[in-house]
DNA sequence: CTGAAAGCGCTTACAG
DNA sequence: CTGAAAGCGCTTACAG
């Protein structure tokens, strides 16, 4: 579409066109209604503006974990397939983009967008979907937004499997850290630990919940008031494996050893957590793929399609290493689960 | 500044400007040059071109490394007081981006580009340069190119301080697990090993120099040779801290203890290196302050201004922690240089 | 209020 | 390898 096409169609001039387009002075009303109208059905766009650019553009809510990185490189992979790039910004731990945030997408015309961990406002949703530019949720924090797909992982599994590993290594006081419950992943884990220990038959004992930020730090305070418990848990069950590897140090703090006096499984299989010390035992959670998929689904509805689902869960599993063991009985010597020898 | 303008000054018509403006084939070298630098000078901006997008680019070699996440935070940092997006690319390991590299990029309009440990091309160079986008390279991997400003760490101070290290504790036998030749930074590390070697009137035995891929599995495979030689080394100092952890990795296999058996010093001070096992000694890189810096001289770059300086280093420092000890005396037992229990 | 004409900045196709 | 000519998409200045 040209001024030129658009003129013809509407029976006037170019220059005629150019005016209704840059908003000047001196068209009659009706005239400008016309052209409008045109406009808006056959969608112009000036010659030489550059069309879209080609950036896939992903929000986080903070780049300060390696978990970050993981879902990155799934978006790179389907993005270089296209010759796009991944545009990334940070808000910096914030649940929801700051005011000037959709302005500054438009203004880089990505190909769509993914918002991880993140809620957008209505106004930010309308921005982009006026724009045309399609949105996709990646590991949705809060309520899922009126239609907008998303990816994530299944979480109440991985909390089902990660309790039952426990239970069926003979635990029953059995911990979980998690992480802030306005994470609907968070919850969906818990419930998970939840159905496990109602099915073991198996009362959860209030005092063994806890609720930490998602890092180390937050797992190691959380735990250390745990272990400093009357009745301790044998095992700790974290919302992620920053928070375990908290476990693991305030476990060393309070002179106990993973896995002989302590269980511990965590969340998301980070790369690192097969060289922590004991190798730790955790639930996987496929980021990369999560970011692969987002990024296919966002491909997907920019080319106009209509994806055959919009929102995709993807599998989690149980990755067994060395820090869960049967609980030490009173008097008798720990069995370790496998046979990894302490001190390693 | 037009396209007319640049015709008139270099003396030649239009059509040889576009020419060259689009990476166009069919024009002398010599008339390619004059142009590139009339519009290096005068600064040429397409008319009707939109403005530069709000993104700061930048090229990895590879995004399977903590590393680059650290790289990443801090030029998103910078980005973010400039209200830009950071846009990233991957060479899927390659030093050199690919032919359509720099058109993808000029399609992008990028207030700058970061280059990370990657070469470009004099074309690709041109290319950037005649659009008007400045280019930096992190942690460059060669040659410096002509002009290109840089951002590094010091390299050599590094290995030299490791090094130092090793042999304050009484090592002798150190070996040197480095990365491939071709990228400087691993070559000054050298280099700065020897400096203290042979100031301390130690010689450098070459069955102690190896080198492998900045993976752990290359320090694994590099330790595991040097482990089985007639006469091991009881010290390893390594490229970088994945290569330190494979060194790990291949003492266990051997039945060593670090640091009671071997000793081992790694570089870059990755964040989860301090929840190895033992936790690592190593060199710390300033890596976000790296991408911090080299995105701030991009800015610099961008608005006109000629920075202070083009070719910036940033210090190393040793991190102790607890993967080194002095070396085992024949029928004595090892004496670890921190506090740290054996198996903790 | 409208549009023919001129012009702008650029590119393309092609003759030399 | 170079550039005159034609052309494209658009806007501006102005005659009617």
């Amino acid at each position: 579409m040209t001024v030129a096409r658009i003129a013809d169609l509407a029976g006037v001039s170019a220059p005629t066109v150019s005016k209704v387009i840059n908003g000047h002075a001196g068209v009659a009303v009706d005239t400008r209604r016309r052209i409008e109208d045109l406009i808006r059905e056959h969608g112009y766009q000036r010659a030489d503006r550059t069309p879209p650019a080609s950036i896939i553009e992903v929000v986080f809510q903070a780049l300060d974990s390696p978990w970050a990185l993981d879902i990155i490189r799934g978006v790179e992979q389907v993005a270089r397939g296209h010759d796009l790039a991944v545009a990334l910004t940070e808000m910096q731990g914030h649940l929801t983009p700051g005011r000037g945030w959709s302005d500054q997408v438009l203004g880089r015309r990505p190909v769509g967008v993914i918002a991880v961990s993140a809620e957008l406002t209505r106004r930010q949703l309308a921005h982009l979907s006026t724009a045309g530019i399609p949105l996709v949720v990646l590991d949705p924090s809060g309520e899922p937004q009126h239609q907008t797909p998303s990816v994530g992982a299944m979480n109440w599994n991985g909390g089902l499997t990660a309790t039952r590993h426990l239970l069926s290594l003979g635990h029953r006081r059995i911990a979980m850290i998690n992480g802030p419950d306005r994470y609907l992943c968070c919850r969906a884990r818990l419930d998970g630990y939840r159905a496990a220990m109602d099915a073991a038959g198996v009362p959860v004992a209030p005092e063994l919940l806890r609720t930490a930020p998602l890092y180390v730090e937050g797992g190691r305070a959380a735990a250390a008031e745990l272990l400093d418990l009357p009745d301790p848990p044998t095992a700790v069950f974290t919302g992620n494996d920053l928070q375990a590897i908290g476990v693991y140090t305030a476990a060393r703090d309070a002179r106990m050893r993973v896995p002989e006096d302590l269980s511990v499984v965590g969340f998301d299989d980070l790369t690192f957590v097969q060289w922590s010390h004991p190798p730790l035992t955790t639930i996987r959670q496929p980021l990369t793929d999560m970011g692969a998929t987002a990024a296919q689904l966002v491909m997907t509805l920019a080319s106009g399609a209509y994806p055959d689902h919009t929102r995709i869960e993807l599998p989690t599993a149980l990755v067994e290493r060395h820090s869960t063991a049967a609980p030490r009985q009173a008097g008798k010597p720990a069995r370790v689960s496998r046979g990894q020898p302490a001190g390693g």
